[in-house]
DNA sequence: CAGCATCCGCTTTGATACTG
DNA sequence: CAGTATCAAAGCGGATGCTG
């Protein structure tokens, strides 16, 4: 492994996590909270096949994420953060908030991922009531579904679906954050081919984080 | 430039400040607020001359930084972040609370430059007795001088001296480091060639930040 | 001397192919 | 599905040279 050599918090930081492509897997399983290597690399649009797996092995032996056989039915690999690996998460949303500006001037061609929508959502918004109970709505884009739990002042994002969502919206993946994210209306967002069905009152939950 | 091209914030902000050299380049402007060539050369051990002058190019095209002629008398060319820049500060913060536990392992090989110092005291530490009047404390590793202003409830550091410093730390880095984050005592600090001269109360103005 | 630009050998990354 | 193998291209580090 190269490293910087220096005597300084941020360069060990970066000694670990700096190599391209690294931060961007911690996102994916900060998503994903356990996923197979097939679920990171449609995450990772790009990453080659080589790197991906190189990556993976620094990562668990500086101690950031664990591999475990799943159970024999299925018998695949599956990766998930230790305490240590999470404990990014800071750092992952601060450079997150730095970087959205950017995201107005965002070429037509980046690659989108459904489940990529938990994350700002996770990040920016908060429970607008969260003393009312907990509501629940299902994200459908073109790929992999998100569910949204919303109550306690907390947002969760899980990828799958859930049993019996409050609400659920569709449509592009572009269009459903810009409405998550309160970006736009949910009307004016119809015209770009979101869909909306159920209790409106989930939306109304969804609240910019300071 | 090489982008991720995908529609994400972590991703964006990876695309501007994501390659090697380049978070480190803004912590030593963080640190000199205004810097020369070879005086950010000289906080970036290791770093080959064309990509410091690359990477400066891509940070002023990117809107991080900018560069201006110094006065006639010196000639030289001063970098300095922008305001967007600065906004940095809230992920170098992060990161570096991640990396500081990666200190402890350092080996001793580690470069070490005496104004890194100034670094974590403003990101771990802060003043305990906001109410009370400024004090200023004079830091004196190997190389450049540091100035620790402590006062309103803030710290900040200035590479450069004070006119009438309240007093005076001396000895190597790593030692004077763990003095001022209060990781040891100043009476087991002399024994590593820790000195300190002057009001003892501006030491005990450091507290730990949360 | 400050601030690069050039050249060269080495390492990392990217794209694709291949295997249990 | 979950990777490993291969190889070309890009990036990096170190040395050196050039220009005010």
């Amino acid at each position: 492994m190269r490293t910087y050599g220096q005597f300084c918090a941020l360069a060990k930081a970066l000694d670990v996590v700096g190599d391209r492509w690294t931060l961007l897997i911690v996102r994916e399983l900060m998503l994903w909270k356990r996923a197979r290597y097939t679920e990171l690399k449609s995450g990772l649009p790009g990453i080659a096949s080589n790197l991906l797996s190189e990556r993976l092995r620094e990562l668990e032996e500086a101690g950031i994420l664990t591999r475990e056989d799943a159970p024999p039915p299925v018998a695949a690999t599956l990766y998930a953060l230790t305490e240590r690996g999470r404990s990014l998460a800071p750092a992952i949303r601060a450079l997150g908030r730095w970087g959205a500006p950017l995201l107005a001037q965002a070429p037509k061609t980046d690659e989108v991922r459904g489940h990529w929508v938990g994350l700002p959502v996770e990040l920016y918004m908060t429970d607008a009531k969260p003393t009312a109970p907990p509501m629940t709505l299902q994200v459908r884009t073109a790929d992999y579904p998100v569910t949204l739990r919303i109550g306690n002042g907390e947002i969760e994002s899980e990828i799958g679906t859930a049993a019996r969502p409050d609400a659920t919206i569709s449509g592009p993946a572009r269009e459903v954050l810009r409405v998550l994210l309160k970006r736009t209306t949910l009307a004016k967002a119809k015209a770009s081919g979101v869909t909306y069905r159920g209790d409106r009152s989930v939306l109304a939950r969804l609240k910019p984080a300071a």
